[in-house]
DNA sequence: CTGAAAGCGCTAACAG
DNA sequence: CTGTTAGCGCTTTCAG
């Protein structure tokens, strides 16, 4: 009369489910001759395991080419060795490399990345966050510290490790950044040093690019205790080349006596750069073009671009290697880095 | 006697796991008075619930702030919505590019992307695919159509689509991509054209970047064709503004001859022309230049870089309606879809 | 349209 | 070092 039994008349008739053809941890003990939990432990620690009973595991995985339910192992154990990573844009290659230093430094560590594009908007970000709480994500990594209210509540709420990348400035856990007021500031002082007087900040759809903006509030700040006026241009156009060549036209229609354009990016002042050249005007000499972030292509254009170097990978590998820390249980303080960025004075200004 | 009674000498004590303060569907069903199930199905099947039911599920997620556990979902369901992607390399832009096709097209159908960066390693990505089928992943998506021995195996045996991208050719099931032979063929037919003899092909880590050396495959077959010498220049850095300029130095030593330069991508290609055009050299006076990808970048530079376009994002989306369409149980057929190329002729040839 | 029961495959907790 | 037991939170199956 086992409750088990085939053909018992018990209340629970047999329920059948299309079980998967896939290999199962308890098939591979059964192999070995252990226990499923033996098999778990011979997987994922080797060390409180006799050498003998991991041996014939390993055999057995190999043999019936076993294949982990990392799915099951998640919800067991609510960990998941995944990171969720949410950025706002991918054609923007300043991100695609943040999350290259992520990578490499996070799959060396056994973790997968997530990834979620919000192109820019913060309602997306938080639909984004709602499902990547919902794989037990180990941590989660953002790009800037601007969130809806709805996400901010979510992400106060829950007890795994957040990073906020890119600017600095009060996050809600851990934040890897640099400043991009003072960055702003620093390519100001430096046009000033080199004598312009009329410049022109010219940006691309600022208020998604709210550190571009940024950018422009630390240039216009400097400007201004010169008692300097500081014209913006806002480009509707995402930053590209295309947008860069776009921008200088409307410059020069606008503002004709402008001395010095401070892009919001290196995309837009070799836009820039490159269209004068196809015009025949002279940089700087005719108009000086100064840029940000300090991509290769600036170091390729002649003249050099003026840029500033921001370290966009490090920034990434960083983050990441904050992230192990915490991870691991170490670390548990709140923590800020600033990376920093560099000045690249170049022949275009 | 209740075999739950907290207090009952049962021969099972009470186990306790940490249970997390996470809200449950059931507290959810609870909270709008109907069972797990209909909280369930008011969630994913809406249609299949009474008005009523519906309404009351609803409020009573927003009430309690239910975010759906979808480790557990997947483990029930044995289908997850993951996707995973796996690329060899997130520096080169053109990856990205397909990414980023395939991801605005999945994210809007539910899908999340799982992202893999093998390194150009067939052993990493043999890595990468088996972390990703335990996440039960709904379909997998890779660059390429080579593997090694152990990863073909196992994605043979695997009863989900997968999608192969970037070339075309005998894949395991669907595949984008476009015919890099035949690009080849076309810049080696352009350059001909053009009236240049003596052209050399210069690359960058060919054996990694297998694509590459099949465009050499099909510029040599055509000089062949003609009697002409294909001489290749392979570099050992990766392929980058920076190696295109040491490419066209190394040419100008090795190759003092040479005409024409047909470049494994953009990227030399550009960085060529830059550094041509820093050392007073005449483009394509002096030397031709030509390049593949279409990114950008060369048509920004002066002259115009002739190039193959390749329709990248184009290529992504494709791919990802194609799984979209696989998973919703159309389209059964394997299918193998040509993007196709574009010869874009510039000044630089 | 709604519900009860039975797992999905794995690991935490406890006991030897 | 090894095993037993009881779930993780959800969805499937079957039955109303």
């Amino acid at each position: 009369m086992s409750k088990d039994s085939p053909n018992a008349a018990s209340p629970s008739p047999a329920r059948q489910r299309r079980s998967s053809d896939q290999v199962t941890l308890s098939q591979v003990a059964q192999a070995a001759g252990v226990s499923p939990i033996t098999a778990s432990r011979a997987l994922n620690n080797p060390d409180k395991v006799s050498d003998s009973a991991r041996l014939s595991v390993l055999q057995a995985v190999e043999q019936l080419g076993y294949v982990p339910n990392l799915v099951a192992g998640s919800l067991a154990s609510s960990r998941s060795r995944l990171i969720a990573v949410i950025v706002p844009s991918l054609i923007n290659s300043v991100f695609v490399e943040v999350i290259k230093g992520l990578q490499e430094t996070l799959e060396a560590e056994g973790y997968q990345i997530l990834l979620g594009n919000t192109d820019y908007d913060l309602d997306r970000e938080y639909q984004l966050v709602r499902t990547f709480l919902g794989w037990s994500c180990s941590a989660l990594v953002t790009a800037g510290l601007r969130h809806n209210k709805a996400c901010h509540t979510l992400l106060a709420n829950w007890d795994h490790p957040i990073m906020e990348v890119m600017e600095l400035g009060k996050g809600m856990d851990l934040n890897v950044g640099l400043d991009h007021v003072a960055a702003g500031r620093c390519m100001a002082d430096h046009l000033l040093d080199k004598g312009y007087r009329q410049i022109v900040y010219v940006g691309a759809r600022l208020s998604q690019d709210y550190r571009a903006s940024m950018r422009y509030e630390g240039h216009k700040a400097v400007l201004k205790e010169k008692g300097i006026d500081a014209p913006l241009l806002e480009l509707d156009t995402l930053g590209s080349l295309q947008a860069g060549a776009e921008g200088l036209a409307q410059v020069l229609v606008q503002y004709p006596h402008t001395q010095a354009i401070h892009f919001a990016n290196d995309d837009l002042a070799a836009g820039a750069l490159l269209a004068a050249q196809r015009q025949g005007l002279s940089v700087p000499g005719d108009i000086a073009i100064a840029g940000f972030n300090g991509l290769p292509l600036g170091q390729h254009v002649t003249p050099q671009l003026t840029t500033i170097l921001s370290p966009r990978e490090e920034m990434g590998r960083l983050a990441a290697k904050e992230l192990i820390q915490r991870l691991s249980g170490k670390n548990v303080y709140r923590r800020q880095h600033d990376v920093g960025f560099t000045l690249q004075t170049g022949g275009s200004t």
